[in-house]
DNA sequence: CAGGATCCTGGAGGATACTG
DNA sequence: CAGTATCCTCCAGGATCCTG
């Protein structure tokens, strides 16, 4: 059939829903929550700490999002005062294999990238 | 040396440097650019035909910013008028792998998100 | 044709104060 | 402790007009 076939992988499509998920998932702080996370399921507070340069609004929201898309899973420990844990869901944990493989990315490529800025910037 | 291994694979650290990185080379934009010069070499308009909804303004700060990270070159052909071509370097080739491995992600697991976000939307 | 220069606006995200 | 609720700022990015 010949149909206008692509590479071997035959890369899916980008649309605006996905492009939308990743923007979801792998925003300014997700990937730091989700690192953390990776290593021990946290507390608010533990994240906070972990992450000191976000605010508690910013945290909020990301663990608000990254729970809507099932990558974290939020378990209310009734104790007074209440106490919430969050911990890595089996999706998220797929998410963060693919995140790994960014840094791994930027790692390798650093250099290249770095002097290609110099060129560039050394222009006029 | 007893260090604090990590796992096999030893995951990078996160820095703001990578950060940057990723955010200047996965942003909206980018991800359509770099798709398109992919499959060919293009002119300033062709891209702009083949991605109609981004704006002059924009298409021009994705292409300098692509280019300043080495992962798209910018070729002028003295013609009159001016033709300016962009093609992707093989720096770019590395990055669009990882980004097929991106959308190969959200292909795989969007039905999964989906029920996540419809079970989290249905609380209340 | 391939941009540069301006003006303008929405909405992300910080700071701060309060609460069940 | 784990958030909500407001206010406010800032700037990415769209719309528009102009040019080598």
């Amino acid at each position: 059939m010949p149909e206008t076939s692509r590479s071997v992988a035959d890369p899916p499509q980008l649309t605006a829903e996905h492009r939308e998920l990743l923007d979801e998932v792998l925003d300014k702080w997700s990937l730091q929550v989700l690192d953390t996370l990776c290593e021990r399921t946290s507390r608010f507070n533990e994240l906070r700490r972990a992450i000191p340069a976000v605010t508690q609004k910013s945290l909020t929201a990301t663990l608000r999002r990254l729970e809507r898309n099932g990558m974290v899973e939020r378990v209310i420990v009734r104790t007074r005062p209440i106490a919430v844990e969050y911990r890595i869901t089996p999706l998220g944990t797929t998410l963060q294999e693919l995140i790994d493989a960014l840094l791994r990315w930027t790692t390798a490529n650093m250099p290249r990238v770095q002097r290609a800025r110099a060129h560039f910037d050394e222009e006029t």
